[in-house]
DNA sequence: AGTTGGCACTCAGGGACAGCAAGTGCCAAC
DNA sequence: GTTGGCACTTGCTGTCCCTGAGTGCCAACT
């Protein structure tokens, strides 16, 4: 019994059951794929995967579907990923190439990749904490409410407002501006903090309280615990199969409005080139264990500043979604620089 | 026969049928409410109603369940909306105090809408032409590249970056945007057009092809026709009961996927205290024939600067929706005004 | 005129049952 | 190690029948 063989038919079983989403038997699996053996021969071998777990049998005389585990085994063996073709490439560049605000690139990017992969898909803004400043503006609303407005290195912008207990007059607000800027400008968001945590020093007492309130303030945003920030697109996929329905879609659909449990999944990702694909129960996300998510992480220069992922049914195309999948993160990235 | 009566029948067989599901026979009805009549009588009713188009039947031997003109009649009737209970209004004021900076009021004022009505909520962000201006900032990027920000009175931040023809310094930058705000500062979005436009001739020849082209991109941001933004959540509410599924969920999170027919949604109410609901066919979306939508209009001070809306069901209850986005609005309007 | 009880009629839903088709496991032969 | 053959399992489909909920209509009552 050979081991490539067997190989071969696991491999034959996700490819068919993906495409048909039926149970795949025997007879049907050496008709489709020329596989040069008999029925009975891929029953033995299938007998086999079954003990080794890469298969199951729904009820007893129906064909086999793939386990996670197998899923696992195909995912790995899977050499190389398919290289997107000409005319999608230029489709992808076309539709992101209109964009001319951040906002924009990204919704456009987890909607492209939605329509690519026909699944649900997941873009995350650029990490604050991983981005730098361009630049910081405080805008006078009230003498004693201020608005504190950080540029970042990737497009994206944070604003906050501030009450003061002490008025500060604009050409007051314009030193501290000016200040501010030139101890941040350039620098790494982790970094400010340490940058300015002096700067009150500076000021004279009369001012100093508002300085400190518009410094920490920066300092919150800086932080940005609560700033990370996610989009997700074509949840109407979700609903394409009618299939085992209700049951698998709700929880899905759940877990997709939480986007704590969101950025969860998509921060266990290390920076890599290569996407990250994991299956049903491999997520620690209860209710996701019959979904899989094939994620990478995007980022101009090789700095990862952001992720994104393709949330489906266990049963999805990994080759085609791992495909779509960083060649947006590619694209994605060239925009960051490009800004 | 009396009308008041044939009223009180399609009222009740309005809320058995939102409550259960189901259609509602002429038995379960004299049970359930206390109409004092025989369960003949109301069927003589239901023909009544029947006929003129408010009810229907599914099959023969089946009860009635109400058409989207017995839905209809049956909000107009609804004499009041139903206020919320004081620990209602109390979540609704704590969970929304917390925010401090737009996306944030918006993020969590959708959320909160969904998670009160068990729908799926959609809230625009504050439309960019009803709103005015509170700053407008320039920085630069490159020599040659600068990104435009404006921020409007309602704590909305547009950005737009602009690559000019000659250079400019951060003098001459800082020259135009002074300018720029001393024309712009407080005035109403549409307003700002005309008021820049003869800002260029001011400026000496050399530098007057940067700032024409500062000058249009802000007014091409300040037109914002693709600046309408709108956020959904509670998609998996659509998923909560079982029902005819997949023909009725999948086209409608198709359409709220697609923004422009929410938009176009949300834009056809006209400012009002009162939500307004479009029932079944009466939303000319074909995708949402089968759905009903409350919309209101929100803002400050009788300012109405944006929409928000609840989709669901035809069944859904009207009352409680009415009520839950009418609260929502108003709380929305308050956050406005206090930023 | 409006209301009521009575009654015949309709029809979807559910259980029982049979036949079918797809698939399996195993075995003896190659 | 591979193959054809064969008995066995089992979900699915269609048919038949029954039951129950609900209706429409009518004659009688107020």
């Amino acid at each position: 019994m050979s081991e490539d063989r067997r190989l071969a038919v696991l491999r034959a079983i996700v490819e068919d059951y993906v495409a048909t989403h039926e149970p795949v038997g025997s007879r049907a699996l050496v008709d489709r794929h020329h596989l040069n053996v008999s029925s009975a021969t891929v029953r033995n071998d299938m007998a086999a995967l079954e003990d080794e777990g890469f298969i199951a049998q729904p009820h007893t005389s129906a064909g086999r579907i793939p386990t996670d585990k197998g899923y696992r085994l195909f995912v790995d063996q899977l050499t190389e990923v398919r290289a997107l073709s000409t005319p999608e490439r230029r489709a992808i560049q076309n539709f992101l190439e209109g964009a001319f605000d951040l906002d924009e690139v990204v919704d456009r990017s987890v909607r492209l990749l939605a329509q690519l992969t026909r699944q649900v898909a997941v873009v995350q803004y650029p990490s604050l904490p991983r981005s730098s400043v361009r630049h910081v503006e405080l805008v006078s609303l009230l003498p004693t409410r201020v608005m504190v407005v950080v540029i970042a290195s990737t497009g994206r912008i944070e604003q906050r407002v501030v009450d003061l207990e002490t008025p500060m007059s604009e050409e007051g607000l314009a030193k501290v501006r000016q200040r501010i800027n030139a101890c941040v400008q350039g620098l790494r968001m982790v970094d400010v903090a340490d940058a300015i945590a002096g700067l009150p020093a500076e000021f004279a007492p009369v001012e100093r309280s508002a300085v400190v309130a518009l410094v920490a303030s920066l300092m919150e945003t800086v932080a940005g615990q609560r700033e990370e920030r996610v989009v997700i697109s074509g949840a109407a996929n979700l609903t394409r199969v009618p299939s085992d329905f209700p049951l698998t879609v709700q929880p899905v659909l759940e877990a997709l409005e939480e986007h704590v449990v969101l950025l969860k999944l998509l921060g266990e990702v290390e920076a890599s080139e290569q996407p990250t694909v994991r299956i049903g129960a491999e997520n620690d996300v209860q209710q996701l264990s019959t979904a899989s998510i094939v994620t990478s992480s995007y980022g101009g220069e090789g700095q990862a500043v952001g992720n994104l992922a393709v949330v489906g049914p266990t049963r999805m195309d990994y080759a085609a979604n791992m495909a779509s999948v960083r060649a947006v993160a590619r694209y994605l990235g060239r925009m960051m620089d490009a800004q």
